[in-house]
Parts: structure tokens; C-alpha cells; sequence
DNA sequence: CTGAAAGCGCTTACAG
DNA sequence: CTGAAAGCGCTTACAG
């Protein structure tokens, strides 16, 4: 049972391919051709079973109707959402996804980008690993549509769809201090990684705009490979010692860091928020059902998705109407209160 | 800067591009490609940043060295997890992953099937839907290579890595009868999911096992399409009532399920476990820091990745040695016991 | 040892 | 209105 090709339903009928094709491709109309012989074109494809084979195809026109994904990790909460949002936008508009997964490893990203680069993908849409840069840069310079997400590079004239993190960390910073609570800390990533860094710009800022010093050993720099012993190991210094508790909140900058860290504080039978306060970024699952259910920053994942998949088709596309070529989204949080910051 | 193709580097050499070709298969040895040739066709190519277009091969060679991956949602962390694991196994092996959520929709996932099939993916690993036999079989006619996970159809002779839901619903309800329980629910979805009927009748067979009758009433089957609100009123109807509480414990089908059920649990003001015993299948973060950490039955992801992925290889090349076609696996889950069930 | 040629399945100028 | 032909970038018999 071979696969029907153009071809065979062209010789079916006794046409040219150059014919099936046209129709096929709803373009019997423009060339004219009857009516009857679309009819009988189309129904024998059906009969047969037609399926164009995309690979032939995009080999010959350039275009593969795919996109390119790179993201941290597919089975984190945050980015498993993203790209479920992602791939549902870009499926309205026939697009279909590889997706790949870069541990915020550099060295893998440029693989990956290799790799798509000869899956010759339409399009990228990237969440760039820490100096990831040059690869970006080579991107575009190849005339390669691409749109970052969740980061971005402030040296490099590219479309980007993320959120205004400084203002968010503002705000849950505010909301503790508003609490009363006075040695907030931040737990959070390499701060070489922008989104990371406004994070903790913004929480520093709520400080110093309240009259606060921003103490130093208060904020803990987690490598990307962080796990279970790095996450303790902060949480220790910070609400160890029972006698002298260095703080009193925790702002975790991201859910993977919260979710562990609010494991270890559970195991050392602090409680939340009597002990430590605690607020998070992003709205996973986990928060909801937690011992305390987490206020957290919430991004707005879903327009996330769809802007950037929209970004990006114009850029692929740039014959739409009204597609400004660069892009540049900063889309607000929704912050949302539960209890673990205490009333 | 256009692409360079394998005739550019054959141009610039003044070779054939056959010659470039074969030296760059690493078949230079085998066709006697004198070394001073092979060293300067990789050295030009590596110059001229030769990418091979995937695309090009692939309509040659027939092989596209990507996997078709449909999983209900990739947005769920048990299928997000199991996503990240089957791209690892297939990255090493140099296969991409096109990945496509069905949300268990057959519609949905006929679509994806043939988006699939007219991308000329090699293989598919599917977590088939409900009602999708039809589909499965006529890739299996088409002799296509494909591994179904998670589920599988007792009537398609196909390969599949499932685990021995059975058994591990069995051992799940045995030990909440261990620990006093004598009202045992269970929340599941639409029972023609295999999966899903296995762990009911793992459920009930426990039951009987130990002296007790199947109360129907105690068995709440979701739609798919499940959301809050049916959650909500299977938790109400189970232990809403204050005076006549119909359950004492509650066995959770999936974690998303579970997560709500637990969210909905707390709304009711209800402890666990003293009000209700709570057990579930999949190992989400969620349930690590949950109000009450929860008792589940963990799927060995990995495994079932790596397997997956193995066996759809061997079907891809089954040049490979000791490649057994069919292989129908079937794992052992890890029952990890935390506080929602009591002592 | 190396090259010219065919062909994978499409699309699209170009003729007529 | 319709068809023959070229070509996308590869791989691989087939010659020599």
C-alpha cells in the first residue's frame, strides 16, 4: 500500500500533475480549470487517500510550515504551559512544532539550534539560555525569523514577547513589607539572565523605595542546575537557625525554586506564614493545594503563547498587512493573593 | 548569505558533490576518498558552515529522523515530565520530537495522525484517545512504525510500554483498608480508557479481596473534558454532607484530578487525612508540598521514555541485532507512602 | 577512486 | 485552459 503521490492521481485521470496540483492547492479557480475536472481532481484524491507529502513540498517552495522551540525544560510547569499555548496558536494557523528542551545550557541550545536549522523551520521562538547571544545574533543575521520569550537580550534588535518582571517583583515585594514583614529575602538564578535580574532589581527597588537597605546575604544566587541540596542550603542560612532567623519572607523567583524551597521549610517545621512569609512567581498547581497556598505572581501564559506565535507569523509573513517587522512586548502580571503571606 | 549547499563546497573544490557527499556521510574510507580529500571537503565545509538540509535527505532518503509524539496535554506535568524524557532518549539517537496535545479528543487526534504522516515523521509514539483503534490501525496498515504509552487497545496487535495499573491501584486501595478506611472512593475518568479501567477494577478488586462490596455509588467517572466544576461536585457528593459522610478515603484516577479534588477538599474546610484518606496515581510536585503531602503511585517516567523510544527504533531500523517487532511492556509502579493516608 | 545522472514529490515559471 | 520541464538539495546505483 505505497502512498499516493500527485502523480498517481494525475495519471488516474489522464491530467498533468502541474493540473492535480492546482487544484489540490485551491487554486482551480485562477487557472480557469472546469468545474468538472476540479470535482473529479479532488474526489479521486479523497478516494486515494492524497496526502501531499509536506517534505517534498517544503523542499521545493522553503517553507515547512514548522517552528522551531526552544525552551528550559518541556516538564517544567511554567514552560509546559507556554508551549501547550504555543502549540495550540500555532496550529490555527497550520503550523507545526518541534520542541526542544535546553536546560539553560548554552552548549545545548546551539545544538538545537543546529538541528532546526537544518529541519530548515520557518521560525524560532526561543527562550534564550545565558550566553546564547552570538547564537541569536547568528540567527539573525541569517534573515531567520525569531522571537525570544520569557528573556531577552537588551543588546539585540529582536522581537520579544515577556513581562514586566521589575514591576511585578516590586509589587509582591510591597505586599510583604506591607505585612509587616521586615528581612525579606530573594532566592533566584544567575542574575546574568535578564528576566532574573529585573526580578531582583525590582524587589531591591520596593526596598530602598521604603526606606529598607538591601542586604546582600539576603538575596541567593542559584546556579541553573540547581536541585534539592542548593534549594536547603539557602533555605537553611535563611530561616535555619531558630534563634536568629535572617529573614522573614521569602520571594522565590521562580516556581521551581519556590516548590522545593517550600518542601525544606515544611521539613524543618517552620509554618507559612507564621514563620516565613512567602511569595512566588509564577501560578502552578503545586501553590494551590500547598500547606499554605501561595500568593504568586501570575504570568499571562496564554498571551505569551499567542503573541509570540502571531509576532512570529509576521515575520515569517511579512506580506500580511499591518506587521511591524520588530516586535517588542512587555506584558503585564496578575498578581494574586492567598495565604501565605499572612493578613 | 544564502545557504551553502553540498554543491557549493563541490564548486569550490572542483570535486563532485557525490564525492563531498560520501566523505561527509563519513563514507570517505569506504569508497577510498583519499585523505588529503576528505580533510579539505570537511575543512571547506566547516568553513562555509555547511548545514545539510534535513529536509533535502529526507525526501531522498525517505527518512526524516523525527518522531511524531500526541499525549493528551503537554501542559500536564505527568505527560509534560514523560515529553522531556522521550526527547532526551530520542535526541541521543539524533531524532526530533514534533510534538501534539489530542486533549484527548479523537477528532484532534486524527488530525495530528495525519499532519504527522504528511510531515513523513518515521515513527509515532502516541498516547492514543478513546475511540482512535480505527487510527491506530491504519498506521499499522500503512506499516508505519508506532509505540503506543500510557494506554494501549487489548485488541491492536501493537507495540506499547504501559505500567501494571492494576496492580498498582490494588495496592493503593489495600493500604488504605490497612489503615482503617472502609469507605474508599475512587474519582476516575471515562472508563473505556484502558488505563483508567484497569485502575477501577484494581480498585475494586481489592475491595472484594478483603470482605467488602462495590458500592457504585463511590465511583465518580469524569468526562474528559473535566474542569473544577466536576471535580467539585464529585468531592461534594462524597464528603459534603457533613452528617452522612459517604467516603472515608478517596483514590485519585490522575493528578489532575487529584489536584483539584484536594483543592476542593480544603475549600470544604475538610482535613486530610483525618477527614478523608487521600491517595493518588502520578508523583506531581504538587502533591510534595501539599497542606497534607500525599501517599501516590509513581510511573517510572523515565523508563517509560527511554522504552519508548528504544522500541520505536527497532521498529524504525529493524536492521538493528536481537530487535525483537512487537514488544508490549508493561512496568512496575512505585507506591510512595507520605501522609494523606494516615498512619 | 571519482563523476554524471536519475529521482525523491512537489511547485511554478514558461509555452502553446 | 493545460502540459512539459526545470529545479529545490540531497543520495545512490551505475559507469568508467
Amino acid at each position: 500500500m505505497k502512498k499516493t503521490s500527485l502523480n498517481d492521481i494525475a495519471k488516474q485521470l489522464g491530467v498533468s500533475k502541474t493540473l492535480v496540483s492546482f487544484v489540490l492547492n485551491g487554486r482551480g479557480k485562477e487557472f480557469r480549470i472546469s468545474d468538472e475536472v476540479c470535482r473529479k481532481v479532488l474526489e479521486t484524491a479523497k478516494e486515494m487517500n492524497y496526502q501531499p507529502n509536506r517534505i517534498a513540498q517544503g523542499l521545493r517552495t522553503g517553507k515547512t510550515k514548522t517552528i522551531g522551540l526552544i525552551i528550559a525544560d518541556i516538564a517544567n510547569p511554567f514552560f509546559g504551559k507556554l508551549g501547550r499555548e504555543i502549540e495550540k496558536e500555532a496550529a490555527r494557523y497550520g503550523y507545526r512544532i518541534i520542541f526542544c528542551s535546553s536546560d539553560e545550557n548554552p552548549e545545548k541550545s546551539k545544538q538545537q539550534i543546529a538541528m532546526l536549522q537544518q529541519s530548515q523551520v520557518d521560525g524560532y521562538i526561543i527562550s534564550p539560555t545565558i550566553d546564547s547571544e552570538e547564537q541569536i545574533r547568528a540567527l539573525l543575521r541569517a534573515h531567520l525569523p525569531v522571537v525570544l520569550i520569557d528573556r531577552y537580550f537588551p543588546d539585540i534588535e529582536c522581537s520579544y514577547i515577556v513581562v514586566d518582571n521589575l514591576d511585578a517583583a516590586y509589587r509582591a515585594t510591597t505586599h510583604l513589607l506591607a505585612r509587616g514583614r521586615k528581612k525579606i529575602a530573594n532566592i533566584t538564578l544567575n542574575l546574568d539572565l535578564v528576566n532574573m535580574k529585573e526580578r531582583t532589581e525590582g524587589y531591591q527597588k520596593a526596598l530602598l523605595d521604603n526606606g529598607l537597605q538591601v542586604d546582600e546575604k539576603l538575596i541567593k544566587i542559584l546556579p541553573f542546575s540547581h536541585d534539592n541540596t542548593d534549594v536547603n542550603k539557602a533555605i537553611l542560612e535563611l530561616v535555619g537557625d531558630q534563634n536568629d532567623r535572617k529573614a522573614d519572607a521569602i520571594l522565590f523567583s521562580t516556581s521551581k525554586i519556590g516548590v522545593m524551597g517550600i518542601e525544606c521549610i515544611s521539613a524543618l517545621g517552620l509554618r507559612i506564614p507564621e514563620d516565613v512569609a512567602v511569595v512566588s512567581f509564577d501560578n502552578v498547581d503545586a501553590y494551590k493545594i500547598c500547606v499554605s497556598p501561595v500568593t504568586v505572581i501570575g504570568q499571562p501564559l496564554s498571551e505569551i503563547g499567542k503573541k509570540a506565535v502571531q509576532v512570529l507569523l509576521n515575520e515569517i509573513n511579512p506580506s500580511r498587512k499591518n506587521a511591524p517587522k520588530l516586535q517588542q512586548i512587555k506584558l503585564k502580571t496578575e498578581f494574586i493573593v492567598r495565604k501565605s503571606c499572612g493578613a
